[in-house]
DNA sequence: TTGAAAGCGCTAACAC
DNA sequence: GTGTTAGCGCTTTCAA
């Protein structure tokens, strides 16, 4: 099928194109101009030409979403929080993928060019360079995650060190004593701060001894890889603490497959509280980080600036709350539960309980 | 910071804007034009404006993949897929989720609008309505699924009947003789043609029993929920197929949730080889519908049309492939194996066969 | 090599 | 209530 303008509807209908866009967009018109145009549209098969639109009216009704791993569940669970919020209000949701191709500082730019009327950033690394690309962009932009103090940007961002506090004392609660924490990447925004927090709950703790690894990346194969590292030393610990969940599963295989049991040789827990803690056995104790909470305020902030340029920039923290689930049980308290009565029928999951 | 325009890089640079627009595009142009314009570009923070481009262009450099449920990881690793090979080409991928907003035929009339140049479509009901909006649609469209025979549209498809007949090959073959085939929603494309070749595959198996139920969705939970139905029944079948690895997972759970053990009691088998495949113990088997190489070639197929509009419709199929797990070993061959020596360091996978 | 000007398709003054 | 016209920001003829 061949476009057709407004130019061609006005001309079926014997109107001039004022005329067709008033009726078609429900401005004052007669009864007769809205039927001879509603009619000459719908024969024609006329969609109002989107970008056309957009130059005059200087907005596109496009909001993007630009995250580096869309593989991980848990930018998914951001991603449909966000998408509730905003299309609500009339945008569409753009998810721009920044992993595979280009850099965040890229992918920013390239927003800035104006097809999206604001967006949603989830970076991995903050570098001074993105920072000044935010910085020169004309789209309102909203950060999740943690930014330098001082940066002028709405950001949302969770509650690392409370995290990273819940997971270890409850670990310790459970009678571990030597905690080994499989960090990602220790360059990127969450490594940082997952590693700052772990290091400050284990000063509460100084009998417990503990150290630290980074994987290479935030996934299951890497969580694999640094958990054996971990594993095959000599010195075994009796808990794993994973910066994600996915770290968490690789480190569960890795313990598996070394002939360790889960918990009783050792406790696993992650991080993000993602649906794949449930559907491992042992289910995978976590720290909820508020995915949805996070995305929800997110793109509220977004809608808020867009709506008032002006604003002052807000930054809101989300609370986390440990799941505690049976990868980190103490011994006496797994042999209680039979392992194949993990799953409640409603939520796959075992237990919840608040942080 | 305020939106620059090339009129005020013209001018600052002291040129006319149609020697701007020549000097930052790499057209003709003294080599002393250019520099001053790539100065003015570079202080004023200049970034073309993409709608106005767009506009006289007629070309957007997007295009869209629109796809019902995003949570699904096969899905995913569609998407990834189709953005290596579109992102090669200098297009960008937006990703559109029919899934939580409108319907898929909201979605195509929206991408006619022209923010995008093409559009691969993931359809999880294919109507006379869509097929309609299809047919109308300005903007060139691949389809991920099965058409009605006839349609001329470019389509990449799996093959479902062989990939049921992998599965209930194997199961027969590992003892299996009584089969539940627990599919997702019979309405759906999918959920007709798993249940098409699962009914097509049982013929040749004249001794063994089988029976279908659909599930809500094609979901852990509901898979879940399904299972639950067919093994609370009074004559438990000793095999699950499932039409999808979400439904399969969520089977997996019900059956130990009734303290049955997989594979022992009863097999299960996935379809789509995700990642999760990996994930859980006992790993489960699924058919590999070549989810990677069907997001390839189908924005290789849009590009090629974008390219020559006018060329012929193609229709590609994909090979599926069965990749063996524990889920559906037979007893005798499940015990010859340890369950936590499954996993393969490398790919966390424990065997793959080629179907 | 450069500048003036047209025009992509649309909406919104503005005058009638 | 309707038509004429300007103009969003850009690229590209067309003359010079």
């Amino acid at each position: 099928m061949v476009r057709v303008t407004i130019t061609q509807v006005a001309e079926y209908a014997g109107v001039s194109i004022a005329s067709a866009s008033r009726a078609l967009n429900g401005q004052i018109a007669s009864a007769e101009t809205i039927a001879k145009v509603q009619h000459a549209a719908a024969t024609l098969g006329y969609v109002a030409d989107a970008t056309a639109r957009s130059l005059k009216l200087g907005r596109t009704h496009q909001l993007a979403y630009a995250v580096a791993d869309i593989g991980n569940p848990v930018y998914v669970e951001m991603m449909t929080a966000i998408e509730r919020v905003v299309s609500a209000s009339g945008y569409r949701l753009v998810l721009s993928s920044t992993g595979t191709s280009s850099s965040s500082v890229d992918v920013v730019r390239d927003l800035g060019r104006g097809y999206v009327d604001g967006m949603i950033l989830s970076p991995l690394r903050v570098t001074d360079e993105l920072l000044a690309a935010l910085a020169k962009t004309p789209t309102p932009v909203v950060v999740l995650g943690r930014l330098p103090d001082g940066t002028s940007l709405d950001t949302v961002r969770a509650d690392s060190v409370t995290a990273m506090r819940l997971v270890v004392d409850h670990l310790v609660a459970e009678g571990r004593r030597d905690i080994a924490f499989v960090n990602g990447p220790g360059d990127t925004t969450p490594g940082t701060f997952r590693r700052d927090g772990f290091n400050t709950a284990v000063t509460a703790h100084p009998l417990v001894s503990t150290r630290s690894i980074d994987a290479d990346d935030f996934t299951i194969a890497a969580g694999y890889a640094a958990a054996r590292r971990v594993l095959d030393g000599d010195r075994r610990p009796d808990a794993i603490v994973a910066a994600n969940d996915l770290i968490g599963i690789g480190a569960i295989r890795a313990a598996e497959d070394l002939g360790l049991t889960v918990p009783d040789d050792i406790a696993v827990t992650g991080i993000d509280n993602t649906e794949l803690t449930g559907v491992i056995r042992p289910g995978l104790t976590s720290v909820d980080l508020g995915a949805d909470e996070r995305g929800r305020v997110a793109a509220e902030l977004l809608l808020a600036r867009i709506a008032e340029p002006s604003r002052a920039a807000h930054t809101v923290t989300v609370a986390p709350a440990l799941v505690v689930r049976g990868s980190s049980l103490s011994r006496a308290r797994a042999q209680g539960r039979a392992p194949h009565h993990e799953t409640d029928s409603t939520e796959l999951d075992e237990e919840r309980a608040a942080g």
